[in-house]
DNA sequence: TCAAATACCAAGTAAAGCACTCGGTATTTA
DNA sequence: TAAATACCGAGTGCTTTACTTGGTATTTGA
């Protein structure tokens, strides 16, 4: 997997549409503008997100995007994989023979790493980043009830 | 963030080094016949490790590599923000004065986002997986009891 | 009917990062 | 003293990123 600077780009972008299309659709002009990023990379960012149907676009002014389904059916993996290209995990993952055994092992820890990673950003939905700032605006930046610290591991590397 | 495969290798070599290196230091030769990396790449990532201080280096014939600190003290965040760098999430994060307030609220929910995934993987340390592997070599194939589905959003897309 | 606004498309580019090579030096063990 | 290791720096080909340029297709509305 890949997590960047472009994947970010395109998760805002859609954030926004999920905030604003309501009132018509939004325009890449917009976001560009918004964002402070190049309409023409924009451009190709949407035609990522258009190939795998997660937005829909209109034509001709007064046009835009819209969302290609409900903002809680779109998930945050499902934006990244679409622009960033969920490359292998593992050189063996499964297929390759691996010889010593050894070297399968922390890759199969790996493997169950990537996973987890991937299904958090799957349980993720636009509408749930939504809602949950509404909320915020709402009742006042409430603390993290989603995420509780589990167990040990340290603090922030210097 | 960036999660690729350059954050791969070094949690693949720091979880070889909490496997083996009860038998002594590891070698990165060791490191790179079994993973199939150059030498001197693999050179590179320690130098970077050990600027952080999470491995400690032991030079001379029977020199290796050790932890820099006790695996259940060492995250897999801080494995890959030290060889990644944790890039700037946003670009107006905090700092910079967001003209419209528009712009900053995607921000602020990628900002969250990202903060969660960061938690997610400091509370994540390597003794947690080589554990965790051990019990299903034990047990045998567990289920996934760390990860509970919590709501909607889709599923993986095409 | 025509100009403007938008999506859509393809090619090219500078800079950065990735994974690697080469050629060393420093330190420790046997 | 020779070998094995860590440590170090410069350079290289490739891919990706973020962007530019220059278009075409479609729709609105004046």
């Amino acid at each position: 997997m890949r997590l960047s600077t472009k994947g970010r780009y395109a998760v805002t972008a859609m954030l926004d549409l999920a905030l604003h299309s309501e009132d018509g659709p939004v325009t890449l002009a917009d976001i560009s503008a918004k964002q402070g990023i190049s309409l023409s990379y924009l451009e190709q960012l949407f035609a990522l997100l258009r190939a795998k149907q997660l937005v829909r676009g209109v034509r001709g002014p007064g046009g835009g995007y819209y969302l290609g389904r409900p903002a809680d059916e779109i998930s945050i993996a499902d934006i990244i994989c679409a622009v960033d290209e969920w490359v292998e995990f593992t050189r063996c993952s499964g297929k390759e023979d691996c010889r010593d055994g050894e070297r399968c092992l922390t890759h199969s820890l790996w493997n169950e790493l990537s996973e987890r990673i991937y299904r958090f950003l799957t349980d993720i939905s636009l509408a749930d980043m939504v809602e949950r700032d509404e909320v915020r605006e709402v009742a006042g930046k409430q603390e993290d009830d989603l995420v509780e610290p589990p167990r040990k591991a340290s603090g922030r590397a210097a």
